[in-house]
DNA sequence: GCCAACGTTGGC
DNA sequence: GCCAACGTTGGC
């Protein structure tokens, strides 16, 4: 049988720019916008299809994990970079070789409940999640397996 | 709105 | 290559 290579990401959202209602309305998205190196390495280099991302609301009132989605494509090159209109515009890059890559991301669930990151942090068995440290701004980040078994727990949803 | 943390830029 | 200045993230 082949060994299960699945990695575990969460990746964060500003609810009132993109949310996971909006996520499940519209089913796929393209994951723009990253303008972060490691970000973007870690969805160049590491993601696969159907790894699986915990969806984390930033900036909300509470900040949390509000749903699952699935890493849908191979990563490609973020078309907003040459794009002189949109906000992501990067005049450096050059169609020959990119700068920003990114995935799409399919919705699975929206979690029974939300999982606020204070509930995160006060959880010993998360203490060191990357989520729950001082300082942690990367949008894209990847999670360990238990860590990710525990979240859904916490959240009351069906084991993945 | 504040500000700590942290990433990037650019002068030297 | 250093590092000060500046910009952004994101919790609070």
């Amino acid at each position: 049988m082949a060994k299960n290579t699945r990695k575990y990401w969460l990746m964060k959202s500003e609810p009132d720019v993109y949310s996971i209602d909006d996520l499940a309305r519209e089913g796929r998205v393209h994951w723009d916008g990253v303008r972060n190196y490691q970000a973007r390495n870690f969805m160049r280099d590491q993601m696969k299809i159907d790894d699986l991302v915990l969806f984390y609301h930033s900036n909300a009132k509470p900040p949390g994990i509000a749903g699952l989605a699935t890493v849908a494509s191979e990563p490609y090159a973020d078309p907003t970079q040459f794009d002189p209109k949109s906000d992501y515009h990067d005049p450096k890059s050059t169609k020959d070789n990119p700068r920003w890559i990114l995935v799409d991301i399919a919705f699975v669930e929206k979690l029974p409940a939300l999982v606020p990151l204070d509930a995160l942090k006060a959880d010993p068995a998360l203490e060191e999640m990357l989520v729950t440290q001082r300082g942690s701004r990367l949008s894209v980040q990847p999670v360990e397996h238990k860590h990710f078994t525990h979240v859904l727990k916490m959240a009351g949803a069906a084991p993945r």
